[in-house]
DNA sequence: GTTGAGCGTT
């Protein structure tokens, strides 16, 4: 028969009745109900007066010795989770609160079970936060879970305790991050600490920079926004009216582009660059779908061609090989490390466990370099072709015209670097250049 | 009906 278990996270906290199963066995799923990120239980053994651990197999918590008795059995959390000292991690709020930007992103659940679904995703992490966004991602065909979702909080401090712990759900281990992050999470909770050190790791004043999705972004890079947004992510059923209408809150749009055939992105264009730059990096929700918002890239240039700004960033192997192709082609890279000849950039990037050296903030600190006379701009042997004039005809966008969605996807871990001097055929064909060289005054609407 | 590292039809 179900029974009663008095709970608590610490031994000096008030504890919390936990019902047993039928059977007498506790639920870890039941405990981690009241205890988000709980991990197993232990209680303190009143004739040695020593901890002892609670037996667990397969999230089934077993009572000591057959019998629960009046013990107050109190939480385990990963190790992770440990608080202790003056780490940061005693509090990471405060040290998050020193970041420049505090706005929820969307975030990835990785490990989701199969069977889970958007609606279990909302009710577990509401125990956390008013959930504004859940999303189970499923192959399109047979429905089935790929295994993995997305949520979005509506506080941002829901947001950083959501990360800063491991979730039980539907009797898995679940882990949260910034989508593309590259963070596990042994390095997420390091990567708090680090950001917030990182003025000592970055080749700019951490001050002068925006977070965009855990991205920083040079002060001086940013005004190489237009006043027309890419949004990346959208579903068909999301119309140039629904875009209208949702960006008008954030300032007069004058124009709505959306690619026929679907291509699942649009442009959104503000009579007012600030506004375009302001939503840069952000997740917005429309219709129910969470879209991405980030710089249209110039359709062309004068000097430099057709220019991509947004990929995925690298991934994994992805973001190692960008770096090294950098050092080969060797002016930015040397640049930085003249800049900050004590850090290994790619070890910057590694450490933070984040996207840092992704091609828009490749291009952005480059330009800023550029802009410093610490690099010279692209050689015009470096540069990509021209759109032809019959491109230019074609209106929108003539880089995303040529392409087809699998080898704009094979590009997209590199697609900066493919600009930056290379002279393969490929990234050619996409039209890819730098920023940098500010020559955001022509080719930009 | 299987699976278990990844990353949202640019």
């Amino acid at each position: 028969m179900t029974q009663y278990i008095q709970v608590a996270e610490d031994e000096r906290e008030e504890p919390i009745e936990i019902p047993s199963e039928e059977d007498g066995t506790l639920l870890l799923t039941t405990v981690a109900a009241q205890f988000p990120g709980a991990c197993g239980m232990k209680y303190r053994n009143p004739s040695t007066g020593n901890l002892r651990g609670i037996r667990m197999t397969d999230g089934t918590l077993y009572p000591p010795d057959g019998v629960w008795g009046h013990h107050v059995y109190i939480v385990v959390f990963p190790k992770e989770n440990k608080r202790k000292g003056d780490d940061v991690l005693d509090n990471p709020m405060a040290k998050t609160k020193c970041l420049d930007n505090q706005r929820c992103s969307d975030l990835i659940v990785l490990g989701l079970p199969w069977k889970s679904t958007e609606e279990d995703l909302k009710r577990y992490f509401s125990q956390l936060g008013e959930i504004v966004l859940a999303q189970v991602k499923r192959d399109p065909k047979s429905g089935q879970s790929k295994g993995f979702g997305f949520i979005r909080f509506n506080d941002y401090e829901a947001q950083v305790k959501c990360m800063s712990q491991r979730h039980m759900i539907d009797g898995r281990w679940c882990d949260v991050t910034i989508p593309n992050s590259n963070d596990t999470f042994e390095t997420k909770c390091q990567h708090i600490k680090l950001v917030a050190d990182s003025t000592k790791l970055l080749p700019f004043p951490v001050k002068q920079c925006v977070y965009l999705k855990e991205t920083i972004i040079p002060e001086g890079a940013q005004q190489l926004v237009s006043r027309k947004v890419f949004v990346a992510r959208c579903t068909e059923n999301i119309t140039a009216d629904d875009l209208r209408n949702y960006f008008s809150k954030y300032g007069e749009v004058v124009d709505v582009f959306i690619p026929k055939p679907f291509r699942a992105f649009a442009f959104v264009t503000f009579n007012s660059a600030e506004v375009a730059r302001s939503l840069v990096g952000e997740d917005h929700i429309i219709k129910g779908t969470s879209v991405f918002v980030t710089t249209a890239a110039p359709k062309n240039s004068d000097k430099y061609g057709g220019g991509g700004s947004y990929n995925k960033g690298g991934q994994g192997k992805g973001s190692q090989r960008g770096w090294n192709q950098q050092q080969q082609q060797g002016a930015f890279g040397n640049a930085l490390k003249q800049v900050h000849p004590s850090q290994d950039p790619n070890n910057i990037a590694n450490s933070l466990g984040m996207n840092f050296f992704n091609s828009a903030v490749l291009a952005a600190a480059q330009a800023v370099l550029t802009s410093q006379g610490a690099i010279p701009p692209p050689s015009q042997a470096q540069q990509a072709p021209q759109p032809t004039q019959q491109q230019h005809q074609a209106g929108g966008d003539a880089y995303n015209r040529n392409q087809t969605y699998d080898s704009s996807r094979q590009n997209s871990g590199t697609g900066f670097f493919q600009g930056w001097g290379s002279s393969d055929a490929n990234s050619a064909a996409g039209g890819y250049a730098s920023w940098a060289g500010g020559q955001q005054q022509g080719g930009w609407n």
